[in-house]
DNA sequence: TATGAATGAGTGTTCATTCAT
DNA sequence: AATGAATGAACACTCATTCAT
């Protein structure tokens, strides 16, 4: 069908634009990203950016929501021990490790306040989302096949969450990259869990 | 005085200057904040106002140190109990109030990498801030007074500052002002302190 | 063919940018060259200027370049006679009155420390210019075909080129136009090649 | 007497102003030169500038009169051999010398076309300046002691600085420092002088 | 579909000069 | 005599977006 052809064109360019997105913001940041920049590396006009993506917006959003799923599929495919805490903790490493690895997406992504974005990475606020639930239905596990108890699990997956994302937020802004913070941190964070038992 | 009248008017114009940046601030944020802005909000050319402050950053910067000073005040004349534990959550109840009344700057301000601001606003790198230290006072007093144990107070205190710094923010992202989300964050960081003895 | 119209309508504007730089220069001299003065005399946006010259440099030296060349090709297009010492005398005073027709070109050229600019005017350091290489290239023959005795025919290039960039610019600083000064200060210098043979 | 107090009150704030300024264009350029800066150098006010100078122009004139004056001591007091040439080769390499440990005045004084400043540089136009004159008188002397001939000293003398001049500014603009060059210059300038002989 | 010229509104910053006090 | 606040006119440059072709 002429029709899948020329879609698939599309798509195509669409992949160029977001692939040279990715590489302005990986080398300069997103501030430094412009639509000027994306034309130039793909060796197109201004205009005709406008003609895939609505906005630039769009684009960033584009952008975030491939780097929000790299990271979901990264939480996904975490292979489970057959201990739940671990578990935990491991996923909260890869996570980590993941935002270290990609600063700028990842203060991008989860300090931005608008809507399409804050659908994937909302914590506190709203329906739970893939990440939250993942998290809640190691919780709920957790209270049923050990010696945790847990009352509220959503809201000790907000308590966690936020937690975590604290600490990430807080060693990009002071450049500190020492994974012992890291562990320390979600070490601490599992003896809560523990104490909320009676 | 002659010299202490010209100085009230100087304090006067600057007061003015920092008050119509406030203003911007607060209807449009930080990025919208511009020099062209203020000397129009109070009728001024763009010129006088670099009379008053060397350049854009420093009015910027004097906006969160005054924030920060206020926010420090709240925090040192908290009331003490005379039950630690509860005195560390209120201060940190005082905090995330202050923090939520004044979205804005706290975020300008934490998330600045403005060397200048990050020596205020500091958790994990360097030497402790006043804030931290407060924090770090409080924790090794409960380890001599109470049941608590914590082993290293200085980690301990850069756990606690950051999780509640994520908080805040994700509050602030998602337009979240629920004060018992608060209490239950702070409630269960207490946890982790107890859970730390042996 | 579509791109060749394109492509002429772009060195249209080029043109025309160029041009009311040129218009300004002669007006007002360099230094009141502005990128708002060009867009208003074309009737342009200031933004626009920057799609056509990267920036206010690159308008200034290609208005040096296009001079320069122009300089050249006068100085290349001077038919030769049969007596050397004349030729180099008619390159001179072309030189000369070319200068003295395009004096604030000349000025901006001539005393301008840019390194692009530089690569053409150079006269005592690096290696030698077109112009120079010109000029040494007659002194070689004179050497040869003549009474004279040039040692060193690349100082000697040095010492005339810089001699007559003298008396241009003091000409130009002190509104001078009369062009026996410029004949008398050629003659002197030919006396000086015959000097210097033994 | 009153007024003489006052006047040498007025003649040392009028110094003081411009050793601040020589202070600034020492260090950093004419072009950096401001009233500010002299201001901000003397603890003084803007404003309090313009009571002991019309304008910044004022100032540096008046700058660049006092190097002027410096240089024309220079020259006089080159102590006289029983040599003509070598007195005015001296003459010339102090000269050279002057300039170049004094790049920023010399290239400002010799390349301002006011009509103050042009009084005191002139070479070419208008009644001999003194420079001109001793070197003019020199050539006379040359004329009637030596076997030279030279049959118009004032046109020799205007070939002779500005070829000097010529040299000077080259110099300045290609940043070589080269005293070698200076005194090829001046050896192949003499020779002119030979030459001219019948 | 693709172009890219053009815009318009903006940014921070500088500085000589004036003038009321 | 001295102040210094205030001005006004500049400056180069950026960028998302539109639209006629």
């Amino acid at each position: 069908m002429k029709k899948n052809v020329k879609d698939s064109k599309k798509l195509l360019v669409k992949t160029a634009i977001l692939d040279a997105a990715k590489d302005i913001v990986r080398l300069d940041g997103f501030k430094s990203l412009s639509i000027r920049k994306i034309a130039d590396q793909i060796d197109y006009s201004v205009g005709s950016i406008y003609q895939y993506y609505k906005n630039k917006d769009d684009i960033v959003k584009e952008l975030i929501k491939v780097k929000y799923k790299e990271m979901l599929d990264i939480l996904k495919n975490q292979k489970p021990t057959n201990h739940l805490v671990n578990d935990i903790k491991n996923k909260f490493i890869a996570y980590s490790t993941f935002a270290l690895n990609n600063k700028d997406y990842y203060k991008e992504m989860m300090l931005s306040k608008d809507p399409n974005v804050l659908s994937m990475t909302r914590i506190l606020d709203g329906d739970p989302t893939p990440g939250m639930l993942m998290l809640v239905n190691y919780l709920e596990r957790l209270n049923k096949d050990s010696d945790f108890s847990i009352n509220n699990p959503l809201d000790t997956a907000k308590f966690l969450w936020s937690s975590v994302f604290g600490l990430m937020i807080k060693m990009m802004i002071e450049d500190v990259d020492d994974m012992n913070l890291v562990e320390n941190h979600i070490d601490l964070l599992m003896n809560t869990l523990k104490g909320t038992k009676q």
